[in-house]
RNA sequence: UGUCCGCUAGUUCUUC
């Protein structure tokens, strides 16, 4: 069954979500609730919520205790599919089982409240945990730029910055990707500069990308030529 | 019978 297990993982991993079902239908009722986990966050990482809470639902008839792990995977499927009324359910079952403060299942229900439309609650979770850190306070950021919020997200990033855990390169791609919905350029290029002279964090691909789109949407399309032949990654 | 361990989980550009 963990050999079964880690082919699911792999399959999933490398986007061949068929193949990995293949696996686990092979295994039958051998399934354990990593066996579960793995299916299920195998169709979380392509957007497959449906499959996931088919999968979720189908898993807790037959008897299998959802674990972290499970609650993890499914609250980002659920978060893919911006199924607020989902969540909600599953959150209940996540104070039922005692859940609510591990800090993998606290910040998948964050970032499912925020994508979901609801950052009051993400933002409710996030006053009440002892868990405030980088990632947590990315989850806030990236999800005020999934709903073009970037007053928001600059709101979050300056709460953050004021505080004591520190930013990192993801903090900037959830940044730098809401001035990009907005097309504000110049905001963009200013907070690139400071992440990379004030703060030392090296710019990822996803960073180039975050101002080639920003300055495409305003339309210095130039500027967005000229960064994406300069920039120190290959294209794509 | 129970507990623990081993395979699985959170924040990440564009498009959807």
């Amino acid at each position: 069954v963990m050999v079964a297990n880690t082919l699911i993982d792999v399959y999933g991993k490398c986007g061949s979500v068929d193949d990995a079902r293949r696996v686990f239908d092979m295994l039958n009722i051998k399934h354990n609730v990593v066996t579960w986990n793995a299916m299920i966050i195998g169709y979380a990482q392509h957007s497959l919520g449906q499959e996931a809470f088919i999968l979720f639902k189908k898993m807790v008839c037959m008897g299998v205790k959802p674990d972290k792990f499970t609650y993890a995977s499914i609250l980002k499927a659920v978060s893919s599919i911006l199924a607020l009324d989902y969540g909600k359910l599953v959150h209940e079952q996540v104070i039922k089982c005692g859940f609510e403060g591990d800090v993998f299942v606290l910040s998948s229900l964050m970032d499912m409240y925020v994508k979901c439309g609801s950052h009051e609650d993400a933002q409710r979770l996030f006053l009440q945990t002892c868990h405030q850190d980088t990632v947590t306070w990315n989850a806030l950021i990236s999800g005020h730029a999934h709903n073009n919020d970037y007053n928001l997200a600059l709101h979050c990033f300056q709460n953050m910055e004021q505080g004591d855990c520190g930013l990192d390169d993801v903090t900037y791609v959830g940044l730098l990707s809401a001035c990009g919905h907005s097309g504000l350029v110049k905001e963009s290029c200013s907070h690139f500069r400071a992440m990379t002279e004030s703060h030392a964090i090296a710019p990822t691909f996803d960073h180039y990308n975050c101002l080639v789109d920003s300055l495409g949407r305003s339309g210095c399309l130039d500027e967005a030529l000229s960064l994406l032949e300069s920039m120190p990654f290959q294209d794509n």
